[in-house]
DNA sequence: AAATACGTACAGAAAAAACTGTACGTACTG
DNA sequence: CAGTACGTACAGTTTTTTCTGTACGTATTT
């Protein structure tokens, strides 16, 4: 008993559930499970180790890597008379979960908010068309109430990504709760 | 020209923004269309009317349905004499981002922290064990460190989810801005 | 300049997920 | 108490996604 087995064991029970969680977000779970091995590294990686880690292809660490680097999980690294590129997980996870829900978060308002308000100003213009019949004006009447409040609320989600983005969100929730 | 064919198009554009940005968090893009097309519904649906909605099996519908139900996207309605069973989606988008969240985010939390817990204490009896080689010894330290403080960034996500639910977090973020 | 190392585009194979139709249990209806 | 309506479990099919191996472009070494 060296110990060796046991820590492997513990740490990937712990991987497998930071897989799994990512996975609720729609990640791969082997792209979570790359993740939670360099999380438990103490250097970078290279794409050869990692693939030596996982038991896959490099095609896939190369492309799996590069998800992580979008999600901002992972971060390229140089080392001096290193010629592979070298990665390594981020290890600060208030940071890794901002930069995660940022993202997406991002994405979503302005996919949604382009759409709504073109779709808004054509549904508008069928209200003051007097060509329009009534019965389509009246539906047209509660989908511009709908859209509407719709934007509102993604204007105030753009405005809670501001805060995890400048990092106030901890002056209303803070990292650590006060010492009784 | 009565304007039915255009407002369609509108809605149609939104929906599909509304199904994409889903689809960014793991949802399917087809239950993120019936959301969409529910949304834009006067009244509660049934099956058979979403079946016909979106051109698919009733079973999938059903399936779907639960899927939305379980992130609390739709509720079940009741309706007098009318034997169906009713579902119609939650038009508020604070209270449907809120659930969504708060769910997966619970999810996510308890999964993460009873694994780190139980990894945690294991490793520290490989540190307290004499018979344990060193170098394990020093690698299972700084698995200790990481966990540690992995464990208190759930809590405070716990903490984040809290003002969610009790909803304090629009003390923090308004839903509407302050007018000028 | 040849040889080697490295990362990734791409096409095909393998695996997973989504979707459908049938079948069946339960609950109403007449 | 038939007969009908309704929702969903389940098995099989279709579609999508993930994964791999090969091939190739670029960069480094000799």
């Amino acid at each position: 008993m060296n110990g060796e087995k046991e820590l492997e064991l513990a740490r990937e029970r712990v991987i497998d559930a930071i897989s799994k969680n990512m996975n609720l977000y729609g990640v791969t779970e082997s792209i979570g499970r790359l993740y939670g091995a360099m999380y438990f590294q103490e250097g970078p990686l290279t794409l050869d180790e990692m693939k030596e880690e996982l038991g896959m292809s490099k095609t896939s660490m190369s492309t799996s890597v590069r998800s992580l680097l979008e999600l901002k999980m992972v971060g390229k690294v140089w080392k001096k008379g290193v010629r592979k590129d070298l990665y390594q997980a981020e290890p600060d996870w208030y940071q890794t979960f901002i930069d995660f829900f940022t993202i997406k978060w991002r994405a979503g308002i302005s996919l949604n908010i382009s759409a709504m308000q073109k779709s808004l100003s054509e549904i508008q213009s069928l209200v003051d068309n007097e060509r329009v019949e009534n019965h389509v004006k009246n539906q047209a009447n509660l989908d511009i109430d709908k859209l509407t409040s719709a934007i509102e609320y993604y204007e105030w989600l753009n405005r809670l990504v501001d805060s995890f983005e400048s990092k106030e969100i901890f002056e209303f929730i803070p990292k650590k709760t006060e010492k009784s």
